[in-house]
Formats: structure tokens, sequence, C-alpha cells
DNA sequence: CCGTATCCCTAATGATACTG
DNA sequence: CAGTATCATTAGGGATACGG
């Protein structure tokens, strides 16, 4: 508790220290691209093994290609995942994570198995909260 | 590493095994709510200690009054965060973490410090793509 | 002081069609 | 098979003004 707290308040020192803090900040500038609407789950996919981009589509069915395309793409920016093109006919890209893509994964593994394991948890809570609203909204 | 290849399989199992699986994900479902724009960062704020509406505006300095409450509000809806009313004149209302919120945070720190760690790494890499996209564009 | 309501604008995502 | 381009839609977020 006071580790947590000493450890919070270090990095929301870096945050809030200087104005340009605001924008160096690891939270909005490496986090933040953690936390698109699929990157999560294509690291998942990816930390299990490499795939290619039509595996990929497959084992997420609901991303829409272009969704993919540029996701895997932003990861692949950031130096999380590598992309190799086999000049098959047709070409044929394999997608995997690099080794920085799995020791950010590393750190990020906590929080899914958190999540994992707190589904239920939270679900009972926003449950209180929505039937306390609507306990206070009713006359 | 066939540890963190086998936890991804197990996961990605839950999120595919069955369409309502795309539902009951935990990574949409619990994950996607910490990832947002400023969750991250006032669950930090938070994890020193707790704080008043006021102060954690200006610990935010760039965030809207609006996002403030509203993401205070996802958090605490979520079970993270216990907003507790003062009826003092003029009334004020104290934010803290609730032991849920603090389990999470745990977890979620991990990432944190990857990316306190990692932010040089991270921009070398982008740096390093948008080079060489620079590079395969130009004639 | 804290929170809500409104208006508005931009960025993010999806659907679809097309190319190497 | 992989990827791009375009269009249309929506969700996220900021500014501002008002209310308890």
């Amino acid at each position: 508790m006071d580790a947590r707290a000493a450890s919070a308040r270090q990095m929301i020192a870096i945050y809030r220290t200087r104005p340009e803090g605001l924008e160096n900040c690891p939270v909005r500038n490496v986090v933040q691209n953690v936390f698109g609407k699929w990157s999560a789950l294509l690291l998942m996919v990816l930390a299990e093994k490499p795939y290619r981009f039509g595996e990929l589509r497959r084992l997420v069915p609901d991303i829409s290609q272009r969704m993919l395309t540029q996701t895997l793409r932003d990861l692949q920016r950031d130096g999380y995942v590598h992309r190799e093109v086999f000049p098959t006919k047709p070409p044929s890209v394999e997608y995997s994570l690099t080794d920085m893509g799995r020791s950010m994964f590393d750190s990020l593994q906590h929080l899914l198995h958190w999540a994992e394991n707190n589904v239920a948890a939270v679900h009972a809570a926003r449950q209180r909260f929505d039937d306390a609203e609507a306990g206070s909204n009713a006359t």
C-alpha cells in the first residue's frame, strides 16, 4: 500500500512535473497504443504463435479487414510485431511477436489474467451501480 | 516461452470458443474500460491517495470537467473507485480506490512500469518504422 | 464546489469494392 | 491471399454555460 502509493506518486510525477511531460507521458505514448479496440486481442493471439493474415482474421472473426491491417501495422510500428512476407504465389504474410513484444506482453498478461479472474466481480459491480442508479431515479 | 503460449491459448480459447464468447470476453468487458484516454491516468493518481474532484482536475490539468466526471463515474460503476460525498457547504466529494480497484491496479502496474522503462525503445521503433516507410516511398 | 446539459467537431470503426 | 481506397456512421471528446 505504501509501495503502491510511492510507485504511483513517482509515475504521476513524471507526468505532471512539466508541461511537455503531458506529451511524453509513458501512459499516453506507450500504453495507449496497447489499449486500442483490437490491440490486446491480437497480441494475445500472436503470443500463442505466429499467424498469417488470413488466420488472424478467422481467429478474431468480428474484426474488419481494415482494422486488422491497421492494428497490425500500429503494433509493428511500435516494435511489438514482426511482419514477414513470403514471396509465394499468391504471397503469404506472417506476423509474430518481437522480443520487445513478448517483453511487453508479459507485463500486460498480469492485467489480462486479473480480468479473466474478475469478470464476474466487475459485472456484479456494474449491476449494483445500475440498480442503485435506477432506484434513485425512481420516484 | 511455452508458459506464455499456453496461457495465451487458454485466454483466446475463452474468447473464440463460442459466439457469445465474443461479448463475454474479459478483454473487452473489463480491460477495455481501463484503457480509456484518462482511466489509467486517474487510477494512477488515486493509487497515491484519495483526492477531491477539484484536486484531480488540477493534477490532470488537461482533462475537461466533462471527461473527469464521466471517467470517474465509469470507474466507479466497474467497482474500482469509491465516491464519498461530504455534506459540507459547498459540498465536497472524495474519490478513492476500492479494494477491487487496488487489486486491479496492482496488475495494471506491471504494464505501466514496462511503459516507463521502455518509452525510449518504443519511440526508437517508431522512428525506424517511419524512416523505412519514407525510404520505400521515395523514388 | 461539483456536476449536468448542450452543441459541435474530430477521430475511430465498419462496409464495401477494388488491386498486386 | 494480403492489402488499399472510399464512403458513411458513430463514438469520443472538448468548450461552454447553467444548476444544486
